[in-house]
Order: C-alpha cells, then structure tokens, then sequence
DNA sequence: TTACTTTTGCTGACAGTGTTAACTTTTATG
DNA sequence: CATAAAAGTTAACACTGTCAGCAAAAGTAA
C-alpha cells in the first residue's frame, strides 16, 4: 500500500533538506550563523519540525562531523590507491589530508573543534575510524618494511596523524602563506618517514 | 589631589574583578557557561558595567588568550634555562608545553581554538611572538650546531610547534591514556631533533 | 459519507544570550 | 548650594535552543 512508503520518502526529503540548507548557511556565513530557526525558515517550517529530525542543534553538527570524516576517508583511500610502497604512501595520505583541509575547511572545523564534549562523539567513532584504519594499516606496512620492524604502530600512527592535525590547525588559526604551510607539512611528514624507515 | 588615582584604582578593581570572576566561571563550568550577565552577577554590577571596562565578550576571551600566551612564554622560558644544549632544550621546551596545556586546558582552549576571526588576534599578537620567539631561538641554535646549517629556521620552529600543538589538540578532543600521549610526543619529537640534527 | 484516531505542524512561551539607549543616582567642582 | 560630570541602573531589542499544548490535516473504520 505504498502510502507509508511515500511518507518514509517525505520525511526523507524534509531531512535531507535540513542538511542541505544547514549547509548552505555553514558555508555562506559559518558555524555560528547556523540556528535552528533560520534552518525552519530556509525549508519553510516551523522550528520543531527541526526537531522531529534531529534531537537537538549539537545532533546536526554531529551529522556533519560524521559526514566530513566519511568525506575524509574517502580521500585517503583514494590518495593510497596512487602508490605501491607504503612510505610514498604515507607522502600521498598527508597531500591528501591536507587538501581535504584546504578544500572544505568548514568541515575540518567540527571534525576538530574544540569545546566538543567528548560522550558526543560517540555517534561519530564509525567515521573516525575508517580515518584512523587507513593510517594505522599504511603506517604498519611501512614498520614491516622498515629497520625496525618492533615499532609501535599505534603511537607511529597517532604521531602520524597528530603532525597532520598540528599543522592544519596552525594554518587556520593564524593563515599566512599556504605554500609555506605546505612546505612545513611535506618536510614533517618527510623526517617522520625518514625517523621510521631508517 | 589623590582622589583621580582613587578612582584609577578603583576602577581597577572592578577590572580585575571582572578578570577574577570570569576565570572562575570558566574554571568551574567551561567556556559556554561564561556569559556577561553573570560576570555582573558575580562582580554584584549591573551589565553595562561590564562593557566599561571590555567593550565585547570577544574583549575578555581575547584578554585571557593573552594571558595564556604569556604563562606559556614564560613556562617556555624557564624550561629552555634548564639545559645548555639546544637540542635538550628541545625536549624540554616540548614537555613545558604539553604540561601547559595539561594543567591549563581552558587557557589552552581559547588559546587554540578554532572558528575565532583571525582579525581579533592581532591583539594578542604580542604574546604570541614571544612563545613563536623562544622556539625560533632555539631552533636557530640547534640548527647551528647541526650538519646542515643551512636548513630554513622559519619553517622548522613551525614544524616543532605544529607537532606539539598537533598532540595536545589530538588529545584533547580524544582523550586517551595520559601516558601514552606523552609518548607519543617523546616519540614525535624525538624524531624531529633526529632529523634535524643529522 | 461520517466518526474517530493518528500523524503532522504551528503558535507561543520559557529561559537564556550579547548589546545598547535612555534614565537616575551619586560624586566632584565652581 | 547649584551645576556639571561621572557612574550605574533599568529596560529594551533582537537574537538563541528547546518544548508543551493546541489546531489542522490525513488516514482508517463503520
């Protein structure tokens, strides 16, 4: 009887369409414009319509949270597809990290924000970890292939993942020139593989 | 006629109570709970008292940024006369920095955190020279004495510092064990002086 | 078709927020 | 003491997240 479908569908729609015009508002004039009602106002609702889909403001956030780390896991695996040995690997995952940051920056600032109480993302760990696997499988192979093959591939890959982090965050802070933050970027990630292969 | 450095100093005092209070707000409930109708509350004035003595929230957040900078310059500072070599001082620059922010997270939070208008910092730009001032020293004179001299200081104080605030800032939204976060910054920076060094 | 039920959506409120204009009280000076 | 200046207050504006209670529409059964 097809009549629950087209609702299911409905609703579907109705969501998707609070994401979209969230999105539009993130990116027009950042987190901090982003409020419920001017999300009622944009798909034409009434506040709580909102919230027969998202419990609450921090929900929708999370929604994007998760789906900036799906985003960024799907350009890591593409970035590791371009090479064979892990180490150029790991060269190519950084470019990629660090243009998915350059790219969509307003993702990168609720998938790192701080401020963000930590039980909250919980909801999220799925997304994370598909970034944080990719990391630690390409970080182990290059430890196999290395001089010492007893490294801890948790702590390497958190370091790994930490340089990364350390300098997107820096450039947003305080942008100066983004060739320089390249630079900076490219010759870290090189004594980090240089201190792991040799 | 002492009774205009009476009010100098009173006004003072409602200044420093503003400062006082706000701190214990942000100490016992986090940033968000800190809000200007209860800083009046709390210093037992009415609102617009408030914005005498800051013309903005951003004002007070943007004074205790610059607090912030100058406790973490001069904890940088006593750590680095701990060692003579550059490349200890390193080491002991990266630990002053991670108990920093360790024993003072909500300084560390609005020191570094995201989403601020970048316009805003030009005030606080002074402090923050003087933490960029001691790695940049540092790093000069490891470089020195390292067997490349040639290596660019600009870029590698960025490197160091980018590292560190890259694990403090991983840990902070994931916190896990304590102990291996400080690992993994041995580790990281262990690996940066390598690299330098050689 | 009518009566009933469920879903859907809206209005309006509560308790907050940053900020400021206009007013009152206090204080210092001629 | 009158007057001018400083200090402090009230009350408002335009917002915010959130939700209880009500009205309207849609689906179901007789």
């Amino acid at each position: 009887m097809g009549i629950s479908e087209r609702k299911q569908r409905q609703l579907e729609q109705v969501r998707s369409a609070i994401l979209a015009q969230s999105w539009q508002i993130v990116e027009d004039e950042g987190w901090d414009a982003l409020s419920i009602r001017r999300i009622a106002d944009a798909i034409e609702y009434s506040t709580p319509v909102v919230y027969k889909h998202f419990e609450s403001k921090e929900a929708i956030r999370s929604a994007f949270s998760k789906e900036g780390y799906a985003l960024l896991a799907d350009r890591l695996h593409q970035a590791k597809k371009t090479h064979d040995r892990p180490t150029d690997q790991l060269m190519s995952l950084s470019n990629a990290y660090w243009t998915f940051a350059e790219e969509h920056p307003k993702y990168y600032q609720i998938m790192y924000g701080l401020g963000i109480p930590t039980c909250d993302m919980v909801r999220e760990t799925r997304e994370i970890m598909q970034v944080s696997t990719v990391f630690h499988q390409t970080i182990e192979a290059a430890i196999k292939e290395s001089k010492q093959p007893d490294a801890d591939v948790h702590l390497k890959a958190m370091t790994f993942w930490s340089i990364l982090h350390g300098l997107v965050a820096m450039t947003m802070v305080s942008p100066g020139d983004p060739k320089t933050a390249k630079l900076i970027l490219e010759d870290a990630v090189a004594g980090f593989i240089k201190a792991l292969a040799s």
